[in-house]
DNA sequence: CGCTCACTAGAGCGATCGCTCCAGACGTTT
DNA sequence: AAACGTCTGGAGCGATCGCTCTAGTGAGCG
């Protein structure tokens, strides 16, 4: 059972780098299974959906590890404009030199429409979600709510354009001069 | 003559949208030469380079008319918040039920940095080029020297955000409730 | 007319794609 | 020990990838 759980969980994991380096298409079978280690036949056993059953898995397991390093931004700060400041600052990997941090949602997000409709509403899933804990904390801060849903999503995008800003410049941006909520 | 433009600007355009829809891995040979009715020995006449310098050339015209449409949308509104809102209205395909609207750079930028370094400079100078446009307008308005330049960053990360989280959802995302600068 | 050359059509290349299949290794259960 | 089910390794499949190459087409021009 051991390896069981170990090949899976690792599939997982690297299938979940990969899609946030370079996104669904781009990655193949061979570079998966080349930079897990794992071998074909194990793949297929664990996912007999394939490429991607695995795909959405690893999308699950992203949005979950963002989920909560999301929450633990909010919990922290004084008000959510500066939980999604300082959150912003850990996805672009400012302490380490990632040139590849972002989201690991967007990429295949963006590309899924049209070729698998089944990972777009896995990504759907990740931002709604996501959404979800921003606009909680704007309600337990007071914030009116018939614009809580609206500035959920203000704040997601605004997080989601400066990763993907950020990574085609391949520079950190800067929201000193977000509102200031 | 005639042939010549004609043919080149066909695989552009086709180019520029499959690359809007889903990406520039997920772009293949076949199904640009079949949507755009061109063959395969035109395709690389005009482009010795192959797919990608096909699809660099495809980014800088779509990023070309976006910064027309951008300049246009600021040029005509009362002050640079407007201005922005009314692009993204556009931007989203408001008018057309068009299930694929959005940045038709956005998708390539994020898979570019490992897949093709061309292509993600030639994303990151579309990027630049519309935040030039944005951080004018706010300079124009009299907006404090030292932060136009994050603002801009700011306001363009807003318009790239919502358009990811629309094509993900399927649904215009509003930002009535954002900052009204 | 006949030459020239930009352009096009399409066959064919090796490489790689996602995937199927099966034999063997291993842990578990009698 | 024997039998079983889970899991792994790897050969091999047809399809498709981006690309090369060459024969042919046709407009422009002396």
């Amino acid at each position: 059972m051991a390896r069981n759980r170990d090949t899976r969980a690792n599939l997982v994991q690297t299938m979940a780098r990969l899609l946030r380096d370079q996104g669904y298409t781009a990655t193949g079978r061979a570079q998966l299974l080349a930079e897990s280690g794992v071998s074909n036949g194990s793949l297929y056993h664990h996912f007999p959906g394939g490429m991607e059953e695995l795909a959405e898995a690893a999308l699950e397991a992203s949005g979950q590890a963002v989920a909560d390093a999301l929450r633990q931004a909010l919990d922290g700060a004084p008000n959510p404009g500066v939980g999604v400041v300082r959150f912003l600052d850990i996805a672009q990997g400012s302490v380490a030199g990632d040139p590849c941090a972002g989201c690991p949602i967007a990429p295949t997000a963006l590309e899924s429409p049209i070729i698998s409709p089944r990972l777009r509403v896995a990504a759907a899933r990740c931002f709604d979600q996501w959404e979800g804990l921003i606009a909680a904390r704007l309600r337990a801060d007071g914030w009116p709510e018939d614009s809580v849903a609206e500035a959920a999503s203000a704040a997601l995008a605004l997080i989601e354009g400066a990763l993907l800003l950020a990574r085609a410049k391949r520079a950190a941006v800067s929201l000193l001069a977000a509102p200031g909520d």
